[in-house]
DNA sequence: CACTACTGACTAAGCGCTTGCTTACTTGCC
DNA sequence: GGCAAGTAAGCAAGCGCTTAGTCAGTAGTG
């Protein structure tokens, strides 16, 4: 049992390591955060970090990827489970939400350091976010094309629909009043204004 | 004329390091900005900075003041044109989006950048924040109090309001197809359709 | 109108400290 | 005993900011 134990503790203790940054980056940002405070966080010494990790920029780069993955597997979850466009958005825009409000620490990372990463990551990452505009623009265009959205421009709606859900990062707080299944039900019902669905036919 | 030319020549310069401070925090945000690199950007060795400023979060508080209180004035100039809520709401959400579009390097710093600020300072910059969103409450309130504004929490409707025009600090790009009145235009009337105002009967 | 004293703008050099990361070593589990 | 996990100590580089000084351009005085 040698290697699932030795696998396991290590597994532990990157995952420690990962967790102590998501919180100090999204707290501080990249640049103000220290590997001692990462380490310290973990209840590890400095260079216990680097016994798992190269460097500071590929905890960002682990934490922002795997952000985005799931951020994708989010919405493409949301399209699978009908082919109505106005079901998908509302089942989009819920989770969109929802997943920025109570993922806000990783959310506010995966939004606002992108300009920490390395040249190389940075173009794998935003690969992964042009992605997910696609998906978000191809349910906007199918619900035109249906004859169910009321847009006028295709592009600008898109960003418009994402740009509310990622901003949640911003300013969602854990103290607030809004659960993040209130936000995502308003953001839902807001999402459906801004696409022009006629609310009374609901 | 010993002290009008001395003056202007001081100004001069300190707008000159405000101006590189703006852009190198916008681009690389405030921690990973060197005094040496804004001084650089303003062509002057590292010390001139501290002939014209006490600190580097001197500069980021200087930034960030003067851009919060000409967003609050821009959205106070938005709101005495009219008295009908409707037209207020697109002439604020107008304004607020071109200004965000055009002025996007200091929107990003003043938006971005808070957690680097000082807490005596960030508190009073708390405060202008404050007021620009009671300015855009009172309007939505005043709306649903008229009965034009179909709105089911006007917290949440404030909150989505702003969190639109703020947001487009970090995505706009000066590369891009829209101009900033274009973008002006689309999000007025996406405003008025998260309202709930009948655009048919405009 | 020359001479001196002075001032504000600016810089070269560098101080003390912190940073990301490394090295050489110890510990503890199968 | 072997090997992965973890650490104490510290290095080179870069940081914000200071010091001590240069220099151009007046203001005041006879």
């Amino acid at each position: 049992m040698t290697e699932t134990t030795d696998l396991s503790r290590a597994a532990a203790t990157r995952a420690r390591l990962l967790d102590a940054a998501v919180s100090a980056f999204a707290e501080r940002g990249f640049h103000a955060t220290t590997t001692r405070d990462i380490a310290a966080a973990a209840g590890m010494s400095p260079a216990a970090l680097y016994v798992h990790h190269q460097s500071k920029e590929e905890l960002l780069y682990l934490i922002s990827r795997s952000g985005h993955e799931r951020t994708l597997a989010l919405v493409r979850d949301g399209l699978i489970g009908s082919d109505d466009p106005v079901e998908q958005l509302v089942s989009v825009v819920r989770r969109f939400a929802i997943d920025h409000a109570r993922g806000h620490t990783v959310a506010r990372v995966v939004n606002y350091e992108l300009a920490a990463l390395s040249p190389e990551h940075f173009e794998e990452i935003r690969q992964i976010r042009q992605e997910i505009d696609h998906e978000v623009r191809r349910l906007v265009e199918s619900g035109m094309a249906a004859g169910v959205f009321q847009v006028r421009d295709a592009g600008m709606t898109t960003l418009a629909l994402l740009s509310l859900g990622i901003d949640i990062a911003r300013w969602y707080r854990d103290e607030g009043t809004w659960t993040p299944e209130d936000i995502g039900d308003h953001y839902a019902e807001l999402a459906l204004r801004i696409v022009g669905v006629d609310l009374s036919s609901l």
